[in-house]
DNA sequence: ATTGGCACTCAGAACCATTGAGTGCTAAAG
DNA sequence: CTTTAGCACTCAATGGTTCTGAGTGCCAAT
């Protein structure tokens, strides 16, 4: 066990590194922090922490460096989440209030959160796979066309055009509209397959090609676009922090357009007791992120965590503070969401 | 008036700095190039070309780079666009084929085109304002809510949850919607307005709260979403290009990813013979983007150009490839939307 | 357990000489 | 008038050397 003051020490170390991203020594850290002691006796303890590998010296004889480890070790057992300003709250409310459709909402907010803590902010949309479906709709726009529409709970909305060569009935199609949504409606979209063949088994009436065209794309619907999605805002601070890459960021960059494997990522992510999980250094399993620490956090509709938002920075980042914002912006966002 | 040699020197230095990324001198240029004549001669030439301002050096006595009036000569009069290969030609229908929504197309798109030239690449939405309307739509959700649908020829869908608290008519709404597609239907949007405005007063029947209140927001719809939107990838690759810009790339991030301001730049571009257009370093009025170029064409759906498509690089970039792959790309677009 | 003292380390700055690709100019040749 | 060879000159880049100072590790004394 490490007793009190090495802790401290850490404390200091890490706060020192991530203002001044500078590796700090014992002489500079009893000058800037109040320890009762010499800079001798926090050699000392400073020996103490790198034997447990929570900081590390870049070369013989020079300052030291927060590990992974360390970084972890700080804001499980040291740090205070930094609750967000009066004017940061104020910021978050107009922007999000401003939002009328899904899409928008995600955008402000992604935007927002990337102003916030001038990192790279993402966010996941909602997953198809959690939601259920608010309404089905067909709707006619020539004499052989029909545009079909799946509008989710959360409130995505996709759309397909679905080519009838052979012609329609505006009746059947209508009843068709009305026997759908009486059989999927409210039902989670992972069960739109099932319902349907179920569907397909029962009904017979009206025109049995078109019906059948209709369910198939409508299966499709849910199938294709299923896959998951990710939207970005602030990539140009990360190439602020260049410097916290070593060699280049463009291998960095490119991890986090890689939206498979970042949404492999943060799905993997558990969260912790506020709310917000993160990933420290080379605790992520993606090589090229080995020096960035992501925080992200769940956003809720109708009482479900449905996706994630978060930041994505360098592991010498200001968590305190990121974690406060990624909390909060994931907290108004589930509002802003809970109410549609 | 100059001659003929100058300018094929000048096409020479162009290519070779686009290939090694360093100043070209006399001496390898005639190493790589078969100009019958000695180095000094080539000397007297680009003598002429530094009057002309077409190239210039980086400092005295080392070789000659291009200045962006030097690369604008070469893109006007001295290079062919480059067509695409067969391969890349096959991987455009590919991806292109697969697209089912406007909102998938464009992310198609763009992240096609940034691989194809290895730059970021970005894709403007539809603006609604040269848009027509092809449908609108009313779906009841629950008795106190409506969904409000307005689906645009060129495939852009908006939508908007409305609140009508005093309860509505399934009958009326049906009404209502049929009275509002018959007048706008086919219409622009930027008619729409208008269009509310003759309907609102000839119309009577029905609930007067609830057609109005539907009628309002629509016009919301029309003018909230008028603002326009881009569509960005390929981030990383300006990134590797690091070595272009001087000092750092985060302010070149920073102006890209300013959609006001890039969307601005990018309307204003005129059209050449190709149906391309392109701004080259200081050409266009940004200063952070004074290293870039800009390589832009419009795409169209129902014959007329609704937005724009291409590609952000650095000034020192292979304009002759990304002509041919931001005009194939856009053509392959128009062709994909035009059908539906 | 803490501290002052001291020898030792090593990255980074500062300085300097060297190198070589490339220029501009001139005078001669075609 | 155009082309060419020759030559002196420039200057970024390279690489080696030295210097400096923040920082360490260890030891003996408190």
């Amino acid at each position: 066990m490490i007793s009190e003051r090495p802790l401290e020490v850490l404390k200091a170390i890490v706060s020192d590194y991530i203002q001044s991203r500078e590796p700090v020594g014992s002489k500079s850290l009893v000058e800037r922090h109040a320890f009762g002691v010499s800079a001798a006796t926090i050699r000392n303890d400073m020996a103490i922490l790198e034997e447990e590998e929570l900081i590390a010296a870049p070369h013989t004889s020079s300052g030291r460096v927060p590990t992974d480890k360390g970084y972890r070790m700080f804001v499980d057992r040291l740090s205070e989440v930094k609750p967000i300003s009066n004017a940061e709250r104020a910021a978050i409310e107009g922007f999000l209030s401003k939002s009328s459709d899904l899409d928008e909402t995600l955008g402000h907010t992604v935007r927002l959160l990337s102003q916030l803590t001038n990192q790279v902010a993402l966010v996941q949309y909602p997953s198809l796979g959690r939601a259920s479906v608010r309404h089905v709709e067909l709707i006619a726009i020539d004499e052989k066309k029909l545009l079909l529409m799946l509008i989710s709970d959360s409130g995505r909305i996709q759309q397909q055009v679905v080519d009838v060569p052979c012609g329609y009935d505006l009746l059947a199609i209508e009843k068709l509209r009305n026997l759908l949504n009486e059989s999927v409606a409210g039902k989670p979209l992972a069960m739109v397959s099932e319902l349907m063949k179920a569907l397909k088994s029962k009904q017979s009436t009206g025109d049995q090609k078109v019906t059948e065209k209709i369910i198939s794309e409508l299966n499709l619907l849910v199938d294709a676009n299923n896959q998951e999605k990710v939207l970005l805002a602030g990539t140009s601070n990360l190439a602020r922090r260049e410097q916290d890459f070593p060699g280049s960021i463009s291998p960095v960059l490119e991890a986090i357009e890689e939206q498979v494997v970042l949404l492999k990522l943060i799905s993997g992510m558990q969260a912790d007791q506020h709310g917000v999980s993160l990933s420290i250094g080379r605790e992520n399993s993606i090589d090229a992120l080995s020096n960035a620490s992501i925080v992200v956090s769940g956003y809720e509709s109708s009482g479900s965590e449905i996706a994630k938002v978060g930041v994505i920075g360098p592991t010498r980042m200001d968590y305190s503070s990121n974690i406060g914002a990624v909390r909060a912006v994931a907290r108004y966002l589930t509002q802003s969401l809970g109410g549609s």
